[in-house]
This record gives structure tokens, sequence and C-alpha cells, in this order.
RNA sequence: GCCCCUGUAGCUCAGCGGAUAGAGCAACUGCCUUCUAAGCAGCAGGUCGCAGGUUCGAGUCCUGCCGGGGGCGCCA
């Protein structure tokens, strides 16, 4: 019925963009060839025109002639939606219901649900979560496994080819230092144990002596001098400091596999890229970069200096890439994996999801590796930076004794205060299928606190908050899609037959609308790597289908037509929801 | 000293240079014989840290100051 205007290339908001810009190609001179005329949602309309005013102060004409003159040049106006000039010179754009049904038709067909994959499909490498062997992982690595996977998951959805890098802390001199101890205190080694039951324990206890080599190096001068020689034994591939080394990596990695299913997170073995992996590549960056002169040598140490980068005492500060006693820290590391990324893996953009704290670290490596040649001006590099995790009372993360606060035992009271809520609503429910959806429930709850602030902030780290499962939480989000879920279960499996000569109340109006912008937040999410962008908009939508949900019966909708539609739009929201949040990597179940 | 982040309702936070600054929590008032009340509707709550500037238009951009957090040679 619209024919050539209700083909959708993205959104309705995308089509009035098309359309607007293709009107003010006839109506402004050629001199403003792409001039952008600012659609914004907008409480007064469906849409408005923000670009006039600010063309037409360049153009020293008046905005509202202007604006005038680029609706009059808009064609097929009517069947699609009215433009209006209004105030100063915003052009109020108003959809036809019309239009918006034949959208929610077209998404409903689509199992893409109507969104595009980017313009240029890029290889994208994300380096996020990071943990480090024999130790514990903390709310730093979980917040940087959360966001980076919620990016892996929008970034491939969006048709880029991701690769996943969990740069794994597995090498360096901490491993001397542990290694020598295992060796002295062999009674106390966890890895001899194998059995697979009691990994977390394993890694408490790897954890625990982790922290008594540390304080033995700490005042021991004589065991800081045999870890010193334990770390040329591991770099020289001593057989039996090799095979310690191994047993650690290996019982961690089992700890780490353990908290990512618990997680329910994309990475895998594959993605273990940890630091290990570019030892052999160090000798040769380092002679590489003082080859081209990007580092030389100062204080006996390898140095890049930066004009701009200065200590307390004014002297430029360098990135050190090889210590004065020939060993190599994380700053060569990262250099290899840089160069590693870019010539063999190929990457167009190399995210890194890291603490904000490395913001300096960070542009001291991306400088040294442009200045090396190890990336062109193409590859676009980004510290995807995230702030502190801070307790409840503002200071950082710790538990009462002071600790750090153990991941799993952190997880598993997730799970578990969702799984008590869960029964106290559904005493019918089996504990089974209890603890199923108090999994989905519980991490879906920390990971949507995580996602839905801006992870340039601090973040506030409040358990009794998310899991009070109450307003803007993750639960929320599920029992709407939960609630859609229980009413599309009571109609055939037979798909809805949407008409577009139906006359839509406010509410499925406002409904269909928003359903429809999930492409242009996806996209802002791929140009920003900010997931809580999506998380805003999920909220918004599970909102704004609420409201739907009381106002607009569907069951006992006035007519079948009605219905039709009604079941339609719940079968569309249902869906982008699930999709949503399945991007955010939280499940989607389908009763509560 | 320099650099980065940050300051919006009592608390936790959204807010792309656009019209009257929004949510959630907490407080108060209603709403379950009707598709899941983990919900909805309403009410109240604000000199958007301060001062200048740019702009037709500033919470948003620029400068300065104040407050909070973080970083700054052989740890990661």
């Amino acid at each position: 019925m619209l024919g050539e205007i209700a083909k959708p290339v993205s959104s309705l908001g995308a089509i009035v963009e098309g359309m607007v810009k293709s009107a003010m190609s006839v109506a402004l001179p050629p001199t403003f060839p792409n001039a952008d005329p600012e659609i914004r949602r907008s409480e007064r309309a469906d849409f408005q025109v923000n670009g006039m005013m600010s063309i037409a102060k360049k153009l020293g004409v008046n905005p509202r002639v202007l604006a005038g003159d680029v609706v009059e040049k808009i064609k097929l106006q009517d069947q699609f939606a009215t433009f209006e000039v209004a105030g100063p010179g915003f052009i109020n754009v108003t959809l036809s219901d019309q239009a918006i049904l034949s959208q929610v038709a077209f998404r409903l067909g689509d199992d893409r649900l109507g969104c595009p994959t980017a313009s240029k499909n890029k290889t994208i490498v994300i380096d996020y979560s990071q943990p480090n062997i024999a130790k514990e992982m903390h709310v730093g690595h979980l917040r940087s496994t959360i966001i980076g996977d919620s990016l892996a998951r929008v970034l491939t959805f969006r048709g880029h080819k991701v690769i996943r890098q969990n740069h794994l802390g597995d090498w360096g001199t901490q491993f001397g230092m542990l290694i020598q101890y295992l060796l002295e205190n062999e009674e106390i080694n966890p890895t001899k144990e194998t059995s697979t039951e009691k990994v977390s324990s394993d890694i408490s206890d790897l954890n625990r002596m982790y922290r008594a080599a540390r304080e033995l190096f700490d005042s021991d001068p004589e065991f800081v001098q045999r870890s010193r020689k334990r770390v040329v034994s591991l770099q020289a591939g001593d057989e039996e400091t090799i095979d310690h080394w191994n047993a650690i990596v290996a019982e961690s990695k089992r700890y780490f596999r353990q908290v990512y299913d618990r997680l329910n997170v994309l990475l895998t073995e594959e993605d273990a890229v940890g630091e290990s992996f570019y030892n052999s590549m160090l000798d040769e960056v380092a002679l590489d970069l003082e080859a081209r002169n990007v580092a030389v040598r100062s204080q006996g140490a390898l140095c890049v200096f930066f004009d701009d980068i200065v200590g307390p005492d004014g002297n430029q500060v360098p990135l050190i890439v090889q210590k004065a006693d020939g060993g190599y820290g994380y700053a060569t590391t990262d250099l290899a994996a840089i160069r590693y990324r870019a010539k063999t893996l190929q990457a167009d953009v190399i995210l890194y999801v890291v603490d904000s704290r490395q913001a300096l670290h960070f542009k001291m490596v991306f400088e040294a590796a442009r200045r090396a040649g190890y990336i062109d001006d193409k590859v676009v590099v980004s510290h995807v930076s995230f702030g502190s995790v801070l307790g409840p009372d503002g200071r950082p993360f710790k538990t009462r004794a002071g600790d750090v606060v153990r991941l799993i035992a952190l997880l598993d009271d997730a799970v578990d205060r969702a799984r008590q809520t869960i029964l106290e609503k559904n005493p019918d429910l089996g504990e089974g299928e209890a603890l199923l959806l108090a999994r989905e429930v519980g991490i879906g709850a920390v990971k949507y606190a995580d996602l839905s602030t801006s992870r340039t902030r601090d973040y506030i780290f409040d358990v009794d908050r998310m899991l009070s499962l109450q307003g803007n939480t993750g639960a929320y989000l599920q029992y709407a899609h939960a609630r859609i879920c229980s009413i599309l279960n009571k109609f055939s499996s037979s798909p809805p037959i949407v008409r577009d000569d139906v006359v839509m109340e406010p509410p499925e109006r406002r409904l269909a609308l928003l359903v429809d912008g999930l492409p242009d937040v996806l996209a802002a999410v791929e140009e920003t790597s900010e997931p809580h962008k999506l998380a805003s908009y999920l909220y918004e939508l599970a909102h704004t289908f609420t409201t739907f949900y009381e106002q607009c019966p569907v069951l006992r909708a006035p007519s079948e037509t009605i219905r039709q539609n009604r079941v339609a739009l719940c079968e569309l929201t249902a869906k982008t929801l699930e999709l949503g949040l399945h991007l955010l990597g939280i499940d989607a179940p389908n009763r509560l």
C-alpha cells in the first residue's frame, strides 16, 4: 500500500532522515551538500528536525521560511507522515499509523528484526577479562568481562568479525616467586591434587599460596634472589620449572572456566591468549624498537619517551621496553600484542576493555606502536576504560576484613537470593526449575546492574539493590518478557496478520515506535563502545510495553483485527527484548 | 606539579547543541472477580558544583576556579 517508501532501510527515523535529506538537497544551495538535518525523537511529535535553524543562520535566511521550503519539497508525505514547521524553525514529523504498522509487519517478518549489519564489516579484536593466573578473579575482572562480552555480542551481531582475546596474566616475575615458593614448600602444593571437583577450593589454595609467597618475597631478600633466579629458569625453559608453571596455569584455567560458565559469557579456551604467548617475540620487539630509534637507552633501561608525559619531578616518564636487568615488563608484552593483532590478526579495530587507571599506560603503548609502525593510521585502537568498583559505602569494594571479595562467592550469593525470591513468588515451582531460573535472574541482575550505568564512572556495587528485583533491574526486563510470553502462549502458533489500516491507540503507537529504534541503538553502542545505551533502551522498552499491557488488552481486544495487531506488537516486543538482553549477555526466560 | 575521570532530586544514575531536565530507590496516595502486582497510575522532590565565554538556543561545547576519585622509571 505504501509502495516504495514502505521498503524500510532500517528504522523509521532513518527513513525520515532520508526523506528530509533528499528534500534538503533540492531546497538548499549546493554549498550545503551534507548538512545534518538533526533528526531526534520528540515529545511533541514522533520526530523533530532540528537542523534547519543552524543552517538558516549560516545562510542568513529566516529559519521558519527555510523549514517551510524543505517541507514543501518532501515527496509523498501524506501517506507516510505529516511534516509541519513549528516554533522558531523546528519541523515536527508525525508518522501515519499505516507507516508504523507496516514497519511492525516488516520487522516481524525478518529474522534479524530488521536490523541491518554495519555498512563496513571490520575485523575487531576485543581484549577483555584478563584475569591473573594463580589469583582469584575480583570485581574488576567482572566489569571487564561483562562489558567486553556485551561488546563482543553486539559487534558480532552488527556483522563484524570479532576476535576475542583474553590476555591472561600468565607470565612475569611473580611466577618466579610463586614457583620458587612451591618448590620450597612441596607439601602444600595445591596442584598436586587434581580432583576436578574441588576446583574453586584449589584456586583458593593457589591464591593463599600466592599471598604467602608475596609476603616472603617482601620480607626475605634471599628469597627474592632465589625467585629472580627462578624467573631466569622459567624464561630459559627449564623443565622442572616449566612443569610447575604448566600445572599452575592448568589449575587456574579450570577455575576461570568455572567462573565463565557461571557468568554465561562467550569466552572459551581458544580466546585465552595470555602474556606467555608473546614471550618469544619480546627480544625481537625490543631490538626492533631500538633499531627504529623509537626506544633509547636510559639509566640502563630501554625506554620510549613522550614530550607531554612527565612525572612529579618534571622529568619525562618512559615506557620501559626492557629493564636494566635485561628482563621485560608488561609494556613490551602489550607492544608485541598490538603488533600481533594488527599484523597477524589483521585487526581494523582493537579494543582494550581495561580499568581506567591504566589510561596513561595505554596512551604510551598506542603512541609507541604508531611510531614503530606496528599500527598504521587506518587501525583504530581504543582503551575502553571503566571506573573502579566501589562498595555501597563509596569505598573500594572489599569484605569487612578488608579482603578482596571472591567472585564465585558473590555470584553464588546472587543466584541464591534470586532463588529465594523465585520460590517465594512461585511456591508451585520445583527446586530444580527454580534453580535454573535463579541462575538466569541472579546472573542477569549482576550483569544488568553493571551494564546499565555508563562505564567511565566508578561503579557502586550494591548487591542488595540489584537483587531487590524491583524497579530498574535485570529482572524487570525479564519479567516484562515473561509476561509477553504468557500472553503469546494463549494464542495459536500461527503468525499474526498485521493490518496497516487500523487506527492505533497511543500506547500501541509509542510501543511500536520505540521497538523500531533498536538498530539505531545498536549502531550507537558500536560507535561509542557503550553497552549501557542498549540497557537504557531496553528498560524504556519494557516500561513502555508494561504501560501498553495495562491499557490495551490483547486477549479481550475490541475486535479480531485489533487483537491480531496487538499480538504482533507483543511478539515483536518479546523478540526485541530477547535479542537485546541476549546482546547484553542476559537470558530471557519464558516464564518467571 | 602535570595528566585522566567525575560533580544533575535525600540516595543510585540516564540525559545525541534544541522547545517544559528525566528514571529507579526511599516517602506519600490510589489500583489485583479482567492477558504474571517482580507491576501500573498519581503526588512530591532541582539555583544541573561555581563564574565567565561561544551560540538564535548550553545540563550538553570552550576557559578558569572549587570539591571527589585515579594515574605519573624499571610491579601488572
